[in-house]
DNA sequence: CTTTACGTTTACGTTAACGTCAATTAAAAT
DNA sequence: ATTTTAATTGACGTTAACGTAAACGTAAAG
């Protein structure tokens, strides 16, 4: 059995993560993450550090955090009757689609930004043979 | 050579690209569009709508105005000195990383959700010849 | 000529995601 | 016992990206 009980006091998880503790209280307020409690300290386990690079990969994708916390919804989502199973694979595809949306255009802006940098760097060159 | 000379109102513009005319004028205030002014009345041409689809590319990016504001210098930046190309090509390539970031961000929430899907996909069938 | 339809500027309102105190409290170190 | 050190709960401040309404101009339509 794997038996990984470390925790970890706010200060901990907000150095180690490069964020604030205002943000993990308001991470916690909105319902991203939900830590222990040792009388009124906060004690965060290994669940929520996962959760927590979710919440960050999140926001590199520019979602906000009730998006953040939709997902989350999505991964906790029980496997339960047809009619819920139903409704989780259209919410799972309508993401679906907006990242590929996404990927494509990433996909499109790396393009850009490399066509510009060919077009510098052949400029650069000519400067620097010409000199 | 090519000769399009099309305008647009702003609400027209507007409701081409489903935003409100209030959005074309912050992102006017952003420098980010620069209609002409027949008068008082705003003009749009062909460069705008470009740049729009630029901005709601960059948006579905996660960008703010003020980077999508950056990514506008980089496409404009016009290509003088060494050191000049130099610095475009550093912006350049930073940009290129966040982008590369946030295509592995992209392909690992696909991942995902491929992944619960597959698993719903699985009980549903289940559920289903269990009947 | 006067509605009607659009457009303009000015300006205040709103939501999200924190930042930044301030006043307390509890545990740890001296 | 007292001083640090780390946390806690308010609560107000801030920035971005618009929404929304007010007050006004202008040109076309009836």
């Amino acid at each position: 059995m794997s038996e990984k009980s470390n925790t970890y006091t706010i200060s901990e998880l907000a150095s180690e993560f490069g964020v604030t503790s205002r943000a993990l209280r308001l991470y916690e307020e909105s319902e991203l993450l939900s830590p222990k409690r040792e009388g009124t300290r906060r004690i965060y386990a290994e669940r929520d550090r996962v959760r927590l690079r979710l919440i960050q990969r999140g926001k590199r994708l520019g979602w906000s955090l009730a998006e953040i916390h939709e997902s989350f919804d999505l991964y906790d989502s029980s496997l339960g009757e047809e009619a819920q199973l139903n409704y989780l694979l259209e919410k799972l595809d309508a993401r679906r689609r907006i990242l590929e949306t996404q990927k494509q255009d990433v996909e499109l802006a790396l393009a850009d930004m490399e066509h510009i940098a060919d077009n510098a760097r052949t400029t650069l060159s000519n400067i620097q043979t010409g000199k």
